[in-house]
DNA sequence: TTCCTTGCAAAACTTTTGCATTAAA
DNA sequence: TTTAATGCAAAAGTTTTGCAAGGAA
């Protein structure tokens, strides 16, 4: 993990503060898990991520994995997607966003605000109002 | 299960005929799922397919379940979900349209093509085309 | 007979939990 | 010292699979 990174990419250094501003104790493997994370906008598995932390010489568990990544979660530092039933996706980027998914090759692609419009959309039912809104366009590959 | 429903709606023997139509032989267990999915739009699982079958007096196992879910969906006579990361979702509504999701309550609910206008769609990656869209719209509850 | 389907149990996978140990404040 | 976090293993929940038995063509 390069400990200098271009400004804006959260370094271990950035991960720590950031995980103290969220009042989340910024303790070793959480601060590996952050800083792998955050490190870039990007879609990672549970798996994936013990993996990676694991290869580069880290020691954590399955469990504080899976705990860690709850609680970023619910902390607004990450993004938990469900786009294929299989597995949960964790997005770094938890700013409003889209996604493309191609599920041949189950690349997640992020796709911006910007890109898409809506000029309708339906009310929400009596008592209840809009919390966000989850679009996945699906790609197939063009014979 | 009724015998006798509004037209339209898919009573034991209209689900064997649409079966067989779709290439899937009607056996018995099959049509006692399709009878009970297609009888109207809904959103099931399968662990209460498998319990709406039994209190009903089927015999049909867990495996036959899963299977026959699975063949119907590769047919195209239902949709799986992933609306959330904990179970598959199958809904008997295979024509295009959205949902909201309510997260509390777990509702879900179906939106008509119609009801959603997008005037703007990002053009799919290079050597992609858009094979559907997955639009999702959370719901919370107005406090 | 031949092929397909079913049921059961077990396996596979992902995620959560209990609890003793360890680290942080 | 007191509280919270970690690791391990086991459990829990969903879905798939292997295989023998049963049913349809």
């Amino acid at each position: 993990m390069e400990l200098t990174g271009p400004p804006g990419a959260a370094g271990t250094n950035g991960c720590e503060r950031r995980l103290t501003e969220c009042g989340v104790r910024p303790t070793a493997q959480r601060v590996r898990i952050a800083a792998l994370l955050l490190s870039a906008p990007q879609h990672l598995s549970a798996e994936q991520i013990i993996a990676q932390l694991r290869s580069a010489g880290a020691r954590v568990s399955k469990a504080t994995v899976y705990n860690t990544l709850n609680l970023f979660a619910a902390h607004g530092l990450i993004r938990q997607l469900s786009v294929d039933g299989a597995r949960a996706w964790f997005d770094s980027n938890v700013e409003p966003h889209y996604h493309f998914h191609d599920a041949e090759t189950g690349a997640l692609i992020d796709v911006p605000v910007p890109a898409v419009e809506f000029s309708r959309l339906p009310p929400p039912p009596p008592g209840t109002e809009v919390a966000g809104i989850d679009l996945v366009i699906r790609l197939r590959r063009k014979m």
